[in-house]
DNA sequence: CCTCGCATGTGAACAGTGTATACATTGCCA
DNA sequence: TGGCAATGTATACACTGTTCACATGCGAGG
């Protein structure tokens, strides 16, 4: 395959593995066209074929960037142990692994929440969202959570963990402050006191 | 004064000022050189005897625009009343202001914790910070909040409404989701019991 | 007071962007 | 098999940031 200069058939999806190649080292700004375009070892203009604008691809990008995120926190989900307080630890975990996300993949996380190209974070990809709403019901079900903080726990929970990975990933990370893995431990742990978990 | 084209001696300022401006209005993506040497009535190269590459300018902007973050956290600190639970409203209002001016001036908002431009948050510029550090102080010394939550208040409390803003700010309001002003009292909320506060 | 030096601004150019348009190629289907 | 729609090319254009040689004028030292 790959042999036919013209039609190559996926043109759409390698620009977009490059676009997320490349913006996952060197952040949003190295989405530049021209350069997708060489990767693909095809004329610039032939991305306007499956993108209408620039934009338009950004925001493909940046769909498959919280695509990605989502993956992570599900990950982290399901390296949980089962047994006592799973369902608390499993919480915990997703929590840990959105900062973790802002923080080991910067260029991606930056990418994911790049302004415009969220047009509703709750509606399109519901992935993310989903994870951490049944990570809450499970808390309420056995009892780990009050149900009366159900209803605004998701924002609580979401505001926090996107404010530490935002800071996170955007401050470079200064040698005298608090150490990534504190911040973050203290963090959740705020998040589970703000949910009127008592451990 | 402004009348002899050569040498009007606060170009810097007036760069600084039109880019502010700019900013404001359609966000980071508005600020280009040309269109500030325009503004200035000077040529695009003049710029380059105040500033070394545009990202310095654009730092120094993104200074500005947290400049004017930590202005409405201190009026809005200001203008609450005196009276019972005063440490609490004020620390409250801080909070409430932190996403409100996020919501209002979502250009100076984004531009003020864009990518590169941040270079030690809490360190170059503690205005904001110290505002809210003070805030905590209050809240121990009266009693209103434990001292064992000290240290770690203020990360708990940053990420949350910085969350929360950058959520708010990025998104474009969705018609069917929490209204604002809603989704602003959740987190504080949230942030009063994280810090083990109870009212 | 004058003059010369240095800070500041100018003009023209260049390389790198996204994008539009006219044209070329190919695969597919009637 | 012929033609047509999809896909890719070549070229050009406007708009970026940036550089460099040159122009200007303010202010300090004779």
């Amino acid at each position: 395959m790959t042999e036919s200069p013209y039609h190559h058939g996926n043109l759409r999806a390698v620009l977009l593995d490059h676009a997320l190649r490349r913006v996952r080292q060197h952040g949003p700004s190295a989405l530049v066209l021209r350069d997708l375009a060489k990767d693909a070892g095809v004329s610039p203009a032939a991305a306007y074929r499956h993108f209408d604008t620039i934009e338009h691809l950004r925001a493909e990008v940046a769909r498959l960037a919280r695509q990605e995120l989502a993956t992570a926190m599900l990950a982290a989900r399901n390296r949980t142990s089962r047994g006592r307080n799973a369902s608390l630890r499993r919480f915990e975990a997703i929590g840990r692994a959105y900062v973790r996300f802002a923080v080991d993949e910067p260029g991606w996380f930056e990418t994911a929440f790049a302004k415009g190209t969220v047009l509703a974070t709750t509606r399109e990809d519901p992935m993310a969202w989903d994870v951490l709403v049944d990570a809450l019901d499970e808390l309420v079900a056995d009892g780990t959570m009050p149900a009366r903080y159900r209803e605004t726990a998701p924002l609580v929970a979401w505001a926090s963990v996107h404010g530490l990975g935002a800071l996170l990933s955007t401050t470079p990370h200064r040698p005298d402050g608090t150490p990534v893995d504190e911040a973050i431990d203290v963090v959740v742990a705020g998040v589970v006191r703000a949910l009127g978990i008592i451990r």
